[in-house]
DNA sequence: TTTATCCTCCAAAACGTTTTGGAACTGATT
DNA sequence: AATCAGTTCCAAAACGTTTTGGAGGATAAA
């Protein structure tokens, strides 16, 4: 591997010289500068990004640290669309990205602060964290530069992206309550995460616009997993035959909700509307195809960079940024026929 | 940020004895050992990987070189699986993951060794890459260790690791056939890649030993993309009336086959059975549901891994690994009734 | 007493860059 | 002739580690 000084010595001029000459500086002719760039291609010449980062203090990478990466996050994509985001923003803008992926057990190990050092991040883009990880106090505390993706928490150094939830579940409500429902349920993730809350504000708000009386025992828990969905609505609909539709806080648990409903000797859409939230690639697929609230997953990603590099850079801007939904009428949702 | 001179400055020993204190060399007294733990604890010191990198030569990082990362691979999630396998198992061999994504612009700009060299990557996994890329005859040319994944070549540097494409297509088929269908299509990928021909290969052997001649009018490309697929498979089956099954080489392909078989007023699986290639989340889903040859894309990252840390730490050690597939039967498949 | 052996520790070199603060020269201006 | 300005170059320091080769002292063996 060739360094500098194999390309100083071949050119006969110094170390600095080559360096200056290859960096774009004013003070090295002309000719010598083109004499040194031929050498360097000759001697296939790349500088060690390693040697450079250790003086310049800079590395111009970003890590994206995602708490449990596992492949059951296949099933929405979420994390892989995020990710496509990241990496196509981080290219276009000169950074490296490097994948950091913690799990409760690795947590023990290293903290925040040692992880990100370490890997010689200079800004990080954190994702899949639950509001009660006692990683996300240390992001606060840390100086590191950060971006939440679905954590409205806003620092010096922290910013965030989110999509407005609220406003998407409020749509989808509204939606169903326009189709004529009236008794309509909700299926909401775990309260461990900022989104369910405003999934769930969305949801009352549009019932309270609609003068309908809010029943607590009509938001059950489905964790944001298939199979508790689909236990929780079962238990549900039992408990509560009225029920003409759901609105599912994501389109996987609307899956299960879909699959409880079926099992239950129901058909779908007659006898049970559904909306969900996330629009995954299984909605179009599903039967009925899921009425659901499109989010742009891979903005999301794309736009977490863009801030992170701000910040890194200095730049006086904005630190969050919240994202629009789409509605996307499909099969699942029809008039009340009850 | 704390260095590894203020350690050694406030414990009063040289920079050298922290460096062995910190390794567990054992040159050092217990007592001093203890007191440099303490306090690089109390200066919360993490030492510069960077500098360690530097001096020693190893980086302790592997890239995952992705050709084409793009958000429509949500689809069938087969990048994104790998890399939960890589991540898996570079994480638990102490590899740091970085991540390259590269396009037909960037290739222009960067030779393979460059873009490794630059990021300082020790070794690379090679995923999504055809066969006629030009970057493939730079990896191997390079000294840069390196595992394909579905590619099989092999060189000194040089390992893959792929499925068994043609024993699971073989199998795909035999299963028609003993269902009863004389009449058996192919739609297959497009022939820059490795396991297209493979699993063309597979339908043929499996044709030749049931004694049924091989068409090739049978036999079209769908391009890996389902609305190509779409395209052909109407084609085909105007052409072709007499077709009673499809052996499709994806199941992204396969949906395209089934949209299209139901546009021309098809019922499925009675009218035509169909079997797929890969088992992505969507087959599950999808009506009716799809019978496929399962491939495990998790299994392929992590061995990807493990040969090449193997290859990267002088193991003598086969450089390459097939994986079996797994047939599994759904409602796409049913007995011949033509 | 001398020699050998351990046990602890350290100074200095090395890794491959960038940057700082001038040096050496040329040509033009006083 | 002396000064100045501009151009082109360079030696050395710095970044934060690891490793090498040995120093110094204590203890044990001869």
């Amino acid at each position: 591997m060739a360094t500098i000084r194999d390309v100083a010595k071949k050119a006969g001029v110094s170390v600095t010289t080559v360096s200056r000459a290859l960096n774009g500086y004013s003070d090295v002719n002309e000719k010598t500068r083109e004499k040194i760039k031929v050498i360097a291609q000759e001697l296939n010449y790349s500088p060690s990004l390693l040697a450079r980062s250790l003086v310049m203090k800079k590395t111009k990478t970003i890590g994206l640290l995602v708490s449990g990466l596992r492949i059951e996050g296949s099933k929405d994509n979420f994390t892989f669309e995020v990710l496509c985001g990241v990496n196509d923003c981080a290219g276009e803008l000169g950074y490296e990205l490097v994948l950091i992926s913690t799990d409760s057990k690795k947590q023990q190990e290293k903290t925040y602060n040692q992880l990100c050092k370490e890997r010689k991040v200079e800004g990080v883009i954190l994702q899949g964290i639950k509001t009660d990880d006692p990683y996300l106090d240390e992001v606060l505390k840390s100086d590191i530069p950060c971006i939440l993706i679905d954590i409205p928490i806003e620092s010096d150094s922290v910013g965030y992206v989110t999509t407005n939830n609220k406003d998407g579940a409020q749509t989808a409500v509204e939606h169903l309550l326009n189709l004529g429902h009236k008794h309509i349920a909700m299926i909401n993730g775990h309260s461990q995460a900022f989104v369910s809350r405003e999934r769930l504000a969305g949801y009352e708000a549009a019932l309270m616009k609609n003068g309908i009386p809010f029943n607590k025992s009509y938001v059950v828990n489905g964790a944001f997993l298939e199979d508790t969905a689909e236990r929780e609505t079962t238990k549900l609909l039992k408990a509560h035959p009225e029920i003409s539709a759901l609105f599912c806080a994501s389109d996987l648990m609307a899956m299960g909700a879909i699959r409880a409903a079926k099992k239950m000797g129901k058909t779908l859409p007659k006898d049970l509307s559904v909306v969900g939230f996330d629009n995954i690639i299984l909605s179009a697929y599903s039967t009925p195809s899921l009425s659901t609230i499109a989010q742009d997953r891979y903005k999301l990603g794309f736009e977490a960079t863009k801030l992170l590099t701000n910040l890194l850079e200095g730049k006086e801007v904005e630190k969050n940024k919240v994202l629009q939904t789409t509605f996307i009428k499909r099969e699942s949702s029809i008039e009340n026929h009850k």
